[in-house]
DNA sequence: TCTGGGGTCCTAGGACCC
DNA sequence: TCTGGGGTCCTAGGACCC
């Protein structure tokens, strides 16, 4: 028999606002808010402090609406850089205690301690962890404990600031079953209405509900058994322990007012084509397809993607692929809000490299530059489908 | 009621192959 | 030649999360 095993999630309270109160003491006890500042107040709250929230201010809120509710808030520029150093802290922290650790994101991850429970109380552990992470780098946290990843995530909601809250299997009746089902973890915005229309307005209504069928109907096949399971406290045991690739890269300008000029936004293209380049090559990644993000001014957005011969990252390359969607879908009249560029289904660069190794005499960075080359003319000259054939030819000399 | 940017996973339908 | 079933890959879009 399998032994339950301990998971913990550790959520940070408010990191962002927390890391800047790390840096700066004069912050601490005053209401913060971490936002994208703009001279129209047309930034949203990204993370406010405990003492921002007193005012009703939340996350996503619009700064001019927050600034409103409270006039002394003070709005902070958002630091991508500091945030991730902190987070890297806290992280080598927590890796001392376990290297069960599956990185959840910037501020959150899942601990398996069903080791170190043999040998420290899981409370009296998770209390250690709290204690250190809040006086060593003055970051609050909550921790959520659990047989399972869903039943830790649940439980690190259930308290905060600085909450421990054990969440077992056998307790669920009395502390997960008699929350709003908009609290369920992987229970949005607009799964959470259509459960309240078929009457399951609790997360036990879900746990409890008996006509599969029209579950089945309302949220489809896959998500209705995944709900159902979670409702009644089960979960995945299995972290994903270690760096974990990224399965795709992308970058998105939002413009201060729509456009219409489609020159302005080839020219913004080129920019997020160099970034998702640079990110990419950082990540020693190549993608496989590059994908056109368009949002229009009602928020309706596009996604449109385009798949390479060959994998690449190259900054050319990438816009050339974006360009090319752009100029079709793109009709005269249309107002521009966003743009974008994705890139998915990454490969390592390096066995990319590998596969051209059948070319020999060549280096390896000639031997990429000269076949992108070619295909490039080759599309040029005789049209999309002869690639396939261009390229065979090429590899037959 | 209209707000960013970066991700993940799932689904449906079409193309293609065996 | 017609027909069916199954599997995989790809794209577009939806939903969710931080």
């Amino acid at each position: 028999m399998n032994k339950a095993k301990i998971i913990f999630h550790i959520d940070m309270n408010c990191f962002f606002a927390s890391c800047e109160r790390a840096e700066n003491k004069d912050l601490i006890g005053k209401p913060i808010a971490v936002a994208h500042q703009d001279p129209l107040y047309r930034g949203i709250i990204l993370s406010p402090s405990y003492e921002a929230r007193k005012y009703g201010i939340k996350t996503t809120m619009l700064v001019r609406d927050a600034l409103l509710l409270c006039h002394d808030l003070i709005i902070i520029e958002p630091k991508m850089h500091l945030y991730k150093e902190y987070s890297k802290r806290f992280f080598e922290y927590l890796y001392s205690i376990t290297p069960q650790i599956e990185v959840a994101s910037i501020d959150e991850g899942y601990l398996d301690v069903s080791e170190n429970s043999k040998t420290e109380h899981p409370l009296e552990l998770a209390k250690r962890i709290q204690d250190y992470l809040l006086d060593k780098y003055n970051l609050p946290c909550s921790i959520g404990i659990g047989p399972n990843k869903f039943l830790a995530k649940m439980g690190s909601n259930l308290k905060k600031p600085l909450g421990i809250t054990v969440l077992r299997k056998r307790e669920i009746d009395i502390y997960l079953w008699p929350l709003p089902i908009e609290s369920m973890y992987g229970v949005g915005k607009k799964t959470a209405p259509k459960l309240r229309a078929i009457g399951i307005n609790t997360i036990g209504d879900l746990a409890q509900f008996k006509n599969f069928e029209l579950l089945k109907e309302t949220v489809g096949e896959a998500a209705a058994n995944s709900l159902i399971s979670r409702a009644n406290g089960n979960g995945s045991t299995e972290l994903m322990v270690g760096e974990t690739d990224n399965l795709s890269v992308s970058n998105a300008h939002t413009f201060d007012n729509p456009v219409f000029d489609l020159t302005l936004v080839k020219e913004t293209l080129k920019v997020i084509a160099n970034t998702v380049s640079h990110r990419l090559e950082r990540q020693g990644k190549q993608a496989q397809t590059i994908g056109l993000i368009l949002k229009y001014p009602d928020l309706r957005q596009i996604n449109r993607s385009q798949s390479l011969e060959i994998a690449s990252s190259n900054p050319g390359e990438i816009y050339d692929i974006a360009e090319e969607i752009l100029e079709d879908v793109f009709e005269p009249g249309d107002q521009i809000r966003l743009v974008g560029i994705s890139a998915t289904r990454l490969r390592n660069a390096r066995e990319e490299v590998k596969q051209f190794s059948i070319f020999d005499n060549i280096s390896e960075i000639d031997r990429e530059e000269q076949i992108r080359k070619l295909l490039r003319s080759v599309k040029k000259n005789f049209g999309e489908n002869s690639i396939k054939r261009g390229y065979y030819e090429y590899k037959g000399k």
